[in-house]
DNA sequence: ATTAATGTATTAAATGAATTAATACAAATA
DNA sequence: TATTTGTATTAATTCATTTAATACATTAAT
C-alpha cells in the first residue's frame, strides 16, 4: 500500500507524504480512515519510524490528517484533497504573484501571461 | 563601491551578482562600463578570486555583462538592467502559472489571484 | 493501577548539494 | 615574450536537509 524507493533522490517522508495524498485523493483511504501506526508503517516500509512521524506531522500540518497521541493518526474527516491541494496551490501563486510585482510587472502584464499560458481556460 | 559580508548567509558570488545589478540599475554603471578583473575585485574584497569569476560567468549568463579573456568584463553594451530583471521575473511567473495549473486552478481562478493582489494595476 | 500502544520531542549522525578555494590553462594585449 | 585577463578542473569546505537513536507523554485497554 505504501511504497519506497529508499534510492530515490526524493526523501522518504516525501514519498510518504505523496502516498497518503495519492491514496486520498483517490479514494482509497476516504476521510475518518485510519492509518497504520507509525512504528508499523515504519517496519513494513523498511525505515526508521521518526521518518514517518516527520511525514505525518506534515501532513497533520497541512491539514490532511488528524493524529492525537495513544490513538493513532486518520484522515482529516472533512478533507477533499484536491480541494486542499488546490489550495495550497493557490496560496504559491498569490506569492508568485507578489514577486512578480516587486520586480516591475504590472497586473495587466501578469494577466497577459496568465491568458498566453491558459489560453483562455 | 563592492561591498561584501563575509557572515550573511547569503553566498559571497550572489551579493556580487546585486552589487553589480543595483550599481547598474541606479545608473552607476553605464553600458560598455568596465568592471574589475576579477583578481583585482577578489583582492579588493577578500574573497578568492573564483568566486568573483562565478560571479561573473552567472552575470554573463543572464545578459547583464560581456566578458572576453586578455580585455576584462564589461556592462552589456544594450543593457538595460530593469528590463533584463523584469524579462527575467516574467519567465518565472510563467513558471509558476504552469505549475498552478497543474495543480488544478483554472485561468480564470488566476487572473482572480492576479487581480486581487494587484488590485487593478 | 498497570501495561501496552500510540504520537511527540530532543538530540545526534549521515547525506548531499551548494559554495568556496587551489591550481593550472588559454587568450588577448603591450 | 611577458603580463593581464577570463576560464576550466578538481578538491575542500560549509551548511541545510534528511534520517536515525533514544527518551517522553498521552490514551486506551485490562
Amino acid at each position: 500500500m505504501f511504497q519506497v524507493d529508499p534510492v530515490s533522490r526524493v526523501p522518504i517522508y516525501e514519498q510518504l507524504i505523496n502516498n497518503v495524498i495519492r491514496l486520498t485523493a483517490a479514494g482509497v483511504l476516504k476521510p475518518g480512515d485510519r492509518l497504520p501506526p507509525v512504528r508499523t508503517l515504519a517496519s513494513e516500509a523498511g525505515v526508521n519510524p521518526n521518518t514517518v512521524a516527520k511525514a505525518y506531522r506534515d501532513l497533520e500540518a497541512r491539514g490532511f490528517i488528524c493524529s492525537v497521541v495513544g490513538k493513532g493518526s486518520f484522515i482529516h474527516p472533512e478533507l477533499t484533497a484536491n480541494a486542499t491541494l488546490k489550495r495550497e496551490a493557490a496560496q504559491t501563486f498569490r506569492e508568485a504573484c507578489l514577486s512578480a510585482r516587486n520586480s516591475g510587472l504590472t497586473g495587466t502584464e501578469l494577466k497577459t501571461i496568465v491568458d498566453d499560458i491558459c489560453k483562455g481556460g
